[in-house]
RNA sequence: GCAGGAGUGGCGGAAUUGGCAGACGCGCUGGUCUUAGGAGCCAGUACCGAAAGGUGUAGGGGUUCGAGUCCCCUCUCCUGCACCA
């Protein structure tokens, strides 16, 4: 379809029929181009832009995309073409997974981003099913969640059919997008088929603990057999430790710390052992309340003090939620990045967010003069630790320590710098430390509790606010530093956390820039115990690098590394201090007070204690309610469903768990359902899942860093360790494509003026701009006219407008920018828009072609033409132009050929996915100046193409004659004698500049190419009459005389 | 502040292990074909210079016959974390 408007049969084009009326939005040239004025868009031509993507007026395409993507991809959904081989039927070829971050299909459809993200894996998957690979590409749905059940609420429709309905309109965009999925692998996550496994997991974490000598989860009934055997035994505050009789120690009596054997238990102590240890354990612990969402958050959910979904406040308050047990994985979820090809940033992140520091716990004895009557040890106990698990242990242990001595009431620190203690000047406790009651002074508890309820009064947020500016209050005790005896004052700050570490700390305020603002504030003695190996001690700050201990008694002399060590060894004699490990990472807070999510397989009794549902009763569904609002209060909406929560089981009512699970909990394993998707017995045969894991390529968005990347490892170890995989990781290799950004916005600036003039703008006011400077500015960014440093002449100004006045007016300041897509800020590119103007191969070429991968990019709509032209062109080249059978292989073009196969195989596999298509543009290019192109070369042309264009290609490898999709086709080969040229081009420098280019024969000697080069007449006048001190033959790259 | 990444024409971006800086695309300029062009085709397009030639990869220094690439210092931007002891 070539040529005038009036060829077009109105009514139609190709198989395709009108529908819909013409669109009344004029296309974007137009309205760049200010021309909507004096031109009116024919009804006709709307019409045809609909149906063939073909604007006649504005450009007249070669072929009729809509029709040609819509055909194929019927075809391709017809005959399944991109099915992947069950292992038993896929022989021996090799097999490759390649995942998709699968979308959540939120009300505003398809994005760019996710265009993007999605095109990067088909051109990898429909390559690689070219190489002969078995290829598993699936993608589904992340369907529960919270956007979805918000939209419900506001528009009052139930989030099943509001989720239906984007779910329908997320595939149609995708399939229109031509991408090549695995369609009969489709899963949903709030599919009933799909809740069963993601609960059944559940209770594989629920039914597991964690034996930390091993370092991996094992079923609760190897526990209690471990404890009925006394291998293990139960500390006083819950925990299970190794029996030391069983270890040959002897077990001290009396001792408050003493262990006790299991049968000493009664059942409900047992029960609650039991439950302390399992990876999925509910507890009561300060969590992150949002009442704007009804719902508690994951830490990972909340950013500066605000939920990530919607940005509103989150407070703390003690709840009794579901946690996941992720910190018993803490060293394994480093170690193990290790193994991984991720981007170096993203594991640093992980890194981070788990946050270990390794150092030690020092203990300060309070000095007992300075308390009010003495106190016990019973908080300095707790606090080192994780609030207690079980409240009925925890009571024990408080009577057991109100029996026991009074005197030596200690505070305990943790540090990674023990070698800094003879620095330590003064104390500092989190203002809610427990033993802030007990030490504070009559002269000192008025300011004391004033100070402490102002920071409760603050929010996360305020109290992160100023960081700078650092408060705190004395509390009248002093501690006894067990390096020197010094005394040293206590106090209570902000900037010390209850949540990290012991909730106090030794503050050293020469090493440890925060102490030194806080000891420069309240006037306390900064001594510097550590100094630089090499260069001078910094002034006005502290020195927190690592150095050689000075003014350190015991360890003057020692590097920080060694003097580290003897601290630790020196105090630990005196049962002062021992190695500890620190993790900012906390467990999981699993459980949220929202309808739209999975249902806990849990049954409670009365006492609140919880008991897994029989696997043959999973799924637990959801109850089909009419008020699935939150309630406002931490009561989830499921408690309004009488007829579904009350459970007898023999004989027993039981209440089902309200909570629901997270949006995390469906993207925690959804990777290895695809492998299985329709198996009702388990949730993956072991045999897929050994033939297909891990996942050879995940490519998705960075903003899941923290939160899905590190939840999903978490659950894979999990059935790792139970024996339900076979892989340690689950994500081998994984990209993170860069975010999309709008459309560049120029802004002019004029000095004090705020007049900001965008490009959009400018084209407005068109030619009557010339009286303002700050317009043109914007003209010249916009249209890329460069005007620099010159003075103004009339011819100029004639010639070239007003740009020159701009440029030579200083005070005018041009900034070009862009901005994350937004609906607020009206810069958002729309797929439907884009595929119904460009078609879908020219938006894949483009989202390819903008840059790597893996960086961040500005849109550029305006760009999308060139991918328009180049696909015309090929059309041209392969479907219109005569096929000439004969092959010359004498021909350039037969080697530049081969140089491509090779080159666009290599881009691809490296995913330089911009870089090979401007191969495959230079490769076309050069067929355009010919009559005729021969059938090999359109072969091998239209087979590249394919992962990246794919309708065309289909289209095209048809009319050269295939029956076949071109799908599994064979990638071209190159041969690597066709590589080899008869002869080469060599620049030859002197001195390291290039003055000619010698032609040689590619098979030249050095001598004879360094003696070509001496002579030629444009190196001569730089070489003549001077020494040559070296000539370097550099093979196929260059000629280097260097003369003096 | 800490960590990671980046800085190349008017714009997006190319440049194997150090070896012709600016591939390819957009935009722009000119030509051609056209009733028309906002389609196609051809040519040009880093900067200064009439030319010869010179200068150029954020800035400064270094290593080298040769540096966008390696080393040191400085600046700017992005992303993440952020009072984590």
């Amino acid at each position: 379809m070539q040529g005038k408007l009036s060829d077009v049969p109105i009514g139609e084009a190709g198989s395709v029929v009108v529908e819909e009326e013409p669109s009344p939005r004029p296309l974007p040239e137009y309205q760049e181009r200010g021309r909507e004025q004096d031109w009116r868009l024919p009804v006709m031509t709307c019409a045809l832009t609909r149906l063939g993507g073909v604007d006649m007026m504005a450009r007249v395409m070669a072929y009729n995309f809509t029709a040609i993507e819509k055909k194929w991809q019927q075809h391709w959904r017809e005959n399944r073409s991109f099915r992947a081989l069950d292992p038993r039927d896929a022989g021996q070829m090799p097999k490759s997974y390649v995942l998709d971050m699968f979308p959540y299909p939120s009300g505003a459809g398809l994005h760019v981003g996710h265009v993007e993200n999605y095109t990067a894996t088909d051109i990898i998957s429909r390559y690689q099913r070219m190489k002969g690979f078995n290829v598993l590409h699936p993608t589904g749905w992340d369907a529960f969640g919270l956007p979805a059940e918000q939209y419900a609420i506001k528009n009052n429709r139930h989030p099943r059919e509001f989720t239906a309905a984007n779910i329908d309109n997320f595939r149609r965009q995708i399939q229109m997008m031509g991408m090549s999925y695995d369609w009969d692998r489709e899963i949903d996550t709030t599919d009933p088929n799909y809740t069963k496994w993601t609960q059944w997991i559940f209770l594989q974490l629920f039914n597991s603990y964690f034996d930390k000598t091993d370092g991996q989860a094992k079923p609760i009934a190897h526990l209690l057999n471990e404890l009925a055997n006394e291998n293990l035994v139960v500390a006083p505050d819950g925990e299970v430790v190794i029996n030391p009789v069983q270890e040959g120690m002897e077990r001290i009596s009396g001792d408050l710390r003493v262990e006790r054997l299991w049968r000493e238990l009664d059942p409900d102590e047992q029960r609650g052992v039991i439950d302390g240890q399992r990876l999925a354990y509910m507890d009561e612990v300060p969590v992150n309340w949002c009442p704007a969402l009804g719902t508690v958050l994951a830490n990972e959910e909340v950013i500066d003090g605000r939920s990530e979904v919607g940005g509103f406040p989150v407070e703390r308050r003690p709840m009794r939620q579901w946690m996941l047990r992720i910190t018993a994985y803490a060293d394994r979820l480093i170690d193990d990045l290790d193994m991984l090809h991720w981007p170096e940033s993203l594991k640093e992140m992980q890194r981070n967010w788990i946050g270990k520091s390794t150092g030690a716990q020092v203990e300060f004895e309070i000095d007992p003069a300075t308390i009010p009557g003495g106190g016990v040890d019973q908080f300095a106990q707790g606090s080192e630790r994780q609030p207690e698990r079980d409240p009925a242990l925890a009571t024990q242990v408080t009577t057991a320590a109100d029996d026991g001595d009074d005197d030596d009431l200690t505070l305990t620190v943790f540090t990674t710098r023990p070698d800094t203690l003879y620095g330590a000047t003064y104390m500092v406790l989190a203002p809610e430390h427990p033993l802030v009651d007990r030490i504070t002074t009559p002269t000192h508890r008025e300011t004391i509790e004033a100070y402490r309820k102002q920071v409760a009064a603050q929010s996360e947020r305020d109290r992160m606010a100023d960081t700078k500016e650092k408060t705190g209050v004395f509390t009248g005790a002093y501690a006894i530093n067990p390096i020197n005896d010094e005394r040293i004052p206590i106090y209570i700050a902000d900037y010390v956390l209850m949540g990290y570490g012991t909730g106090a700390i030794m503050a050293v305020p020469a090493h440890d820039q925060r102490d030194y603002d806080f000891a420069k504030k309240f006037d306390l003695p900064i001594r510097y115990v550590v100094k630089p190996v090499s260069g001078e001690m910094p002034q006005d700050r502290a020195f927190e690098s690592e150095g050689v201990a000075i003014n350190s008694a015991l360890f003057d002399g020692l590097p920080t590394a060694e003097a580290k060590e003897k601290a630790i060894d020196v105090l630990s004699r005196e049962g002062n201090a021992r190695r500890s490990v620190n993790y900012k990472l906390r467990d999981w807070l699993f459980s949220r007070q929202r309808y739209w999510g999975e249902p806990f397989p849990i049954l409670l009794d009365e006492e609140g204690n919880a008991y897994a549902v029989d696997e043959s009763e999973l799924p637990v569904t959801l109850p089909q309610i009419s008020d699935y609002k939150p309630t406002g209060t931490p009561e989830p909406p499921l408690s309004k469903a009488s007829d579904w929560l009350k459970v007898t089981r023999d004989g027993k009512t039981y209440t089902r768990e309200t909570n629901t699970m997270p949006q995390w909990a469906g993207s925690c394993w959804y990777y290895l359902r695809f492998l299985d998707p329709k198996n009702s017995d388990r949730f993956v045969s072991a045999e897929k899942e050994q033939y297909w894991m891990p996942v050879d390529l995940y490519v998705g968005g960075v903003e899941h860093a923290v939160l899905h990347l590190l939840y999903a490892r978490f659950w894979h170890k999990v059935l790792y360790d139970l024996g339900h995989v076979t892989t340690p990781e689950p994500f081998l290799r994984l990209v993170n494509q860069g975010l999309i950004l709008g459309e560049m916005e120029y802004h002019a600036f004029e000095t004090d003026d705020q007049l900001m003039v965008t490009a959009a703008d400018l084209t407005e006011v068109g030619e009557e701009a010339q009286e303002s400077g700050v317009q043109m500015v914007a003209k010249v960014a916009a249209t890329g006219q460069k005007v620099r440093g010159r003075r103004l002449s009339e011819e100029d100004v004639e010639k070239r407008g007003a740009e020159y006045v701009l440029k030579s007016n200083p005070s005018i300041r041009v900034d070009a920018r862009s901005f994350k897509m937004s609906k607020s800020r009206g810069n958002v590119a729309n797929p439907d828009d884009l595929v119904r103007d460009y078609g879908a191969d020219a938006l894949r070429l483009y989202v390819m072609y903008m840059g790597p991968l893996e960086m961040q990019k500005p849109w550029n709509t305006r760009d999308i033409v060139g991918m328009t032209r180049f696909l015309n062109s090929v059309w041209r080249n392969v479907a219109e132009k005569p096929t000439g059978e004969e092959k010359q292989l004498n021909e350039p073009v037969h080697n530049q050929l081969h140089r491509t196969i090779k080159k666009v195989a290599e881009d691809v596999e490296t995913l330089r996915f911009n870089v090979a298509i401007a191969e495959l543009i230079k490769l076309n290019n050069e067929l355009t100046g010919r009559e005729s192109v021969p059938r090999y070369l359109k072969e091998a042309l239209v087979l590249m193409l394919a992962p990246f264009a794919p309708h065309m290609a289909e289209e095209l490898w048809q009319m050269l004659g295939h029956q076949q999709s071109l799908a599994r086709e064979a990638w071209p080969r190159y041969e690597a004698a066709a590589l080899v040229e008869a002869s080469m081009e060599l620049p030859v420098q002197v001195n390291g500049k290039v003055r000619d280019r010698i032609i040689v024969a590619s098979d030249a000697t050095e001598q004879t190419i360094l003696s070509t080069a001496e002579k030629s007449t444009a190196v001569q006048p730089w070489i003549n009459g001077k020494e040559i001190k070296k000539r370097l033959y550099v093979p196929k790259k260059l000629v280097n005389f260097v003369v003096v």
